[in-house]
RNA sequence: GGGCGUGUAGCUCAGUGGGAGAGCGCUGCCCUUACAAGGCAGAUGUCGCAGGUUCAAUCCCUGCCACGCCCACCA
């Protein structure tokens, strides 16, 4: 397509034939892979693996843009740049999606299948899944280094899984024990404190009676849960507490079971809650299994790995709990050993995935000691080796890492790492192992087995910063270029996942290679919708990325993404919004449209002999420029958009295009063609600028600007601040030339006058380059508000009698009147100005003689109001003379 | 209970110790040859409430109210 092709064609930019172009080009040429640029550093982001649970939704969109623009920027800037994608096997979730598949589509479970099976089967959804989320980073725009890809599950993954885990288990940080962790009973595995949400439930306090052995005393003791009585190993009592203390060392009678259990002190026991006794059950209770812990007691479980109760559960065998619990109450009150309930709200966890009620219990599991591994984490950011974008995000990482608890790594799943600790069967040796063992190592039998567990996702997941740049095989990590890359440089990500994975890449990193993995952390928003609700399937209020782009387009999809995202925790996406900058998107196409015809005659190089309105919208670039490499320094997406927003849309095309077109078609060729560069100039760096944030419509029209030697935009430099570049006068200039130029307009419109109709105009300054700069803006006058005859007079001068006025600061402005119209409507508004100017005079007059303000204010400031209190007392009189003038 | 955060125009949100802002929406006028996915002009606020610090508070401090999120024990 040619430029002239360019303005025959439709107004409306159609992004999607540009976009796949433009995507296939670049990935084609290789231009995502990490080249040395002429910073000679190198920058790397290490992609969040999206899980491969399902299609990609809003927030991995604002991953992909957040990240690629990023990205973008640096590899303009000249950095070798490196972004790394991948996807994560997300084991929990992921085996629970399919799981549900067989369940629905065949009716079977996962144990209707062996474990190589069902494996095959969960590999099978990685692929497809796989495939998509690929794709739609893809029509997102998203540049990684494809080659670079990785899976959680990979070889290469598991590979440095076993060698650390062989590591951290010789060193005696890895152990197993019995510990009470968080059992979901749906998913038959056990779960991460992370993964478990606490939810308010209303339920009841059930107060029962034990019977003290050898005595009449009944103990009456309040629990939520009396199922669980089954289990109990102790009464507690408040060893403070004089009701009962002398009860301490007897013994109690479990009702049903008919139990002995010691009677114990424990200050954990708070007199004022409940009876004041606690009945204590090791097995099924997080602070019971800490105080049998204290007092060694005995612990029993009474609940089978789905949620019913066991063997020990007597008659109540087989039920679920809160079966059970009805039917203990009700053979409680049998017995006479129930006394009331109450209602009673509290939080009860429930497994993240699930939804399950999550059942404490004891089991043998393995664990991470991270008590040392954390404080390394705590000093990094603490030293400022690492720093978090927003800082206040520093908290919430360090409120988990300051107290931390050992991780519970083991999950009873398929899907994933599995543990790489075998079992010999014939002499008990057991060890751990970073190759597939087939005997013994200590006697040599055959008869070994490895554990059947699976390693916590996040175990992984917490070495990807390395695993992802080849560690530990040294050939890979020559060829990924590991020194050259890690530490990376940024990590983005959302806050919902500071604890499970910011946290152990930074406690894991560094327990491995001595280094913290990132500088920056930029933690980005979390993406809701307009009315600020998570979105969710069962709100269904989720909004489709594909749809989005499809609907229009990627890049304005992208900028609305950008320019939501700051240091806000919260970005609620409302598509009405993408529509907005969609017209924006457009906007830019169709200035292009405007300046194409010119850029025949256009220069490559910016002219040196620039006009007054040249040197102003250089002036206002070189400002944007600025304020956009300095925004992207602090991830500040939401500054860097308006800044360019209002730029091209207030600057540039509002004023700078308009004032153009009477140049550009006029007879003076050499203005024109100086004009036409300036045009030029202006767009090769809008698009540059804006490419990063909009990289589609930015290399199709890059395309057309470029000159034959330029590369592509993706690779071609980004703009920079240029101090040469800065004409202050012209700014001043041309801001009041738009003022008075509006306050013209707003006259006309106040007089309906339409907007083909010429007027006549008088101006009245005593700033006497301004009225030199007015003078010779007779074209712009015209042209931006169909000015006939100008005027530009001091205002000594004699002030026209029909005319209607407007005051400003530096200015007064006529508009002159051809016959006797009512000027009171045009009274009444210079009265509304006088008085709103006169209250802020009032104001300044207020500070100014505020002995206190003369003397402890800042020079500068007294300086400002007392160049304010003269300009508006400049206006103020205008204005009384029109006024009087009007009137008479 | 602990922590973090939020409360600014109808909506979504920036913002700063010294003149209250943007986008969208709204009102009026315009199909002006880049763009009606447009242009021009315009209206809109006790900056949650109450105190305090300061010459000066939307901004800093304290308390209160409302809301959100996270962590953690509640038997």
């Amino acid at each position: 397509m040619t430029t002239t092709d360019l303005n025959n064609i439709s107004t409306t930019y159609s992004p999607n034939d540009v976009e796949a172009k433009w995507y296939k080009t670049w990935e084609d040429g290789k231009y995502f892979k990490p080249k040395p640029g002429k910073t000679g550093e190198s920058y790397c982001i290490i992609m969040p693996p999206p899980n491969v649970t399902g299609i990609l939704h809003a927030g991995h969109a604002l991953d992909v843009t957040t990240q690629d623009t990023l990205i973008r920027w640096k590899r303009m800037k000249g950095y070798e740049t490196l972004w790394l994608p991948g996807m994560d096997h997300a084991g929990i979730a992921t085996q629970s999606v399919v799981e549900k598949k067989v369940q629905k589509e065949e009716g079977k479970t996962r144990n209707d299948y062996t474990r190589e099976e069902f494996l095959e089967k969960i590999w099978k959804w990685k692929e497809e899944y796989g495939g998509i989320i690929a794709k739609q980073q893809r029509v997102m725009g998203a540049s990684p280094d494809w080659d670079y890809s990785m899976f959680t599950m990979d070889p290469e993954a598991n590979e440095a899984v076993r060698k650390v885990f062989v590591q951290l288990y010789n060193e005696g940080l890895i152990y197993q024990s019995d510990y009470i962790i968080n059992w979901d009973p749906v998913l038959q595995s056990a779960i991460s404190d992370a993964e478990v949400e606490h939810q308010e439930v209303q339920g009841a306090f059930y107060h029962l009676t034990y019977k003290v052995k050898d005595s009449d005393v009944l103990l009456e003791i309040a629990t939520t849960r009396p199922e669980t009585l089954l289990g109990d190993t102790a009464v507690a009592v408040n060893p403070n507490d004089e009701r009962f203390a002398h009860l301490i060392g007897k013994k109690a009678i479990v009702p049903i079971c008919n139990r002995e259990i010691p009677i114990i002190g424990d200050e954990h026991v708070d007199i004022e809650v409940g009876t004041g006794c606690l009945k204590v059950t090791p097995g099924h209770d997080f602070n019971d299994f800490e105080i049998g812990r204290r007092h060694n007691l005995e612990i029993i479980n009474i609940i089978n790995k789905d949620g019913t109760l066991n063997d020990l559960g007597l008659e109540f065998k087989g039920m679920a709990c809160k079966t059970a619990r009805n039917h203990i109450v009700e053979k409680l009150k049998d017995l006479g050993q129930f006394v009331k309930q109450e209602d009673h709200v509290h939080s009860v966890g429930h497994g993240d995935r699930s939804k399950a009620i999550i059942e404490p219990m004891v089991s043998k599991q393995w664990f991470l000691d991270v008590q040392d591994m954390a404080g390394v984490a705590v000093d990094g950011v603490e030293k400022g080796e690492t720093t978090f974008y927003p800082k206040q995000w520093e908290n919430t990482y360090f409120s988990w890492l300051k107290e931390p608890r050992n991780w519970c790594i083991s999950r009873q799943l398929w899907w994933g790492h599995q543990i790489p600790v075998f079992y010999c069967g014939d002499c008990d040796h057991n060890w751990a192992s970073e190759i597939d063992e087939t005997k013994c190592a200590k006697c040599s039998s055959e008869n070994i087995k490895q554990d059947p567990d699976v390693l916590d996702t996040w175990f992984s997941s917490g070495l990807w910063p390395m695993t992802t740049l080849g560690w530990p095989n040294k050939e890979r990590m020559e060829e990924r270029g590991y020194d050259k890359f890690f530490p990376t440089t940024c990590l983005v990500t959302g806050f919902d996942i500071i604890f499970f994975w910011v946290a152990r890449m930074m406690m894991m990193t560094h327990k491995i290679s001595g280094k913290k993995p990132f500088k920056d952390i930029y933690i980005h928003a979390l993406v809701r919708d307009k009315q600020g609700r998570k979105m969710s399937k069962s709100l269904n209020n989720g909004i489709d990325p594909l749809d989005m782009v499809e609907q229009y387009g990627a890049d304005a999809f992208r900028f609305t993404l950008a320019a939501g995202s700051g240091y806000n925790r919260g970005l609620n996406l409302d598509p009405e919004r993408i529509g907005g900058y969609r017209n924006f998107i457009n906007k830019i196409w169709n200035a292009f449209r405007f300046i194409s015809p010119f850029l025949a005659n256009a220069k490559a190089e910016l002219p040196k002999d620039l006009d007054q309105q040249e040197k102003w919208i250089i002036s206002e670039l070189n400002s944007v420029t600025k304020e956009m490499n300095s925004s992207m320094e602090e991830y500040r997406y939401d500054d860097s958009c308006s800044a360019i927003y209002s730029f091209v849309y207030d600057k540039f095309c509002s004023w700078f295009i308009e004032l153009s077109k009477n140049i550009l078609h006029g007879d003076d060729k050499a203005a024109m063609e100086r004009r036409a560069s300036v045009l030029k100039y202006c767009y090769k760096d809008i698009v540059a600028l804006l490419h990063p944030f909009t990289p589609f419509i930015t290399e199709e029209l890059w395309g057309y600007l470029k000159e034959e030697d330029d590369k592509l935009l993706i690779v071609h430099d980004y703009p920079e601040f240029n101090e040469e570049l800065d004409y202050a006068k012209d700014q001043d200039f041309m801001n009041k030339f738009i003022e008075v130029i509006t306050s013209i307009r707003n006259l006309r419109s106040s007089l309906n006058i339409k907007p083909k109709e010429e007027v006549n105009v008088s101006l009245f300054s005593d700033q006497e380059d301004l009225v030199e700069f007015f003078k010779a803006s007779k074209h712009g006058f015209a042209d931006l508000a169909k000015v006939k005859d100008l005027k530009v007079l001091p205002k000594s001068a004699q002030r026209p009698e029909k005319a209607v006025m407007k005051a400003m600061t530096h200015t007064e402005a006529f508009l002159i009147l051809d016959g006797a119209i009512d000027l009171t409507e045009q009274i009444q508004k210079l009265e509304k100005d006088l008085g709103k100017t006169n209250k802020e005079i009032e104001k300044l007059d207020k500070k100014l003689s505020n002995e206190k303000f003369i003397s402890n204010a800042k020079p500068e400031v007294i300086d400002k109001v007392k160049s304010e209190h003269a300009e508006l007392s400049e206006k103020v009189k205008s204005i009384n003379e029109s006024l009087k003038n009007f009137k008479s």
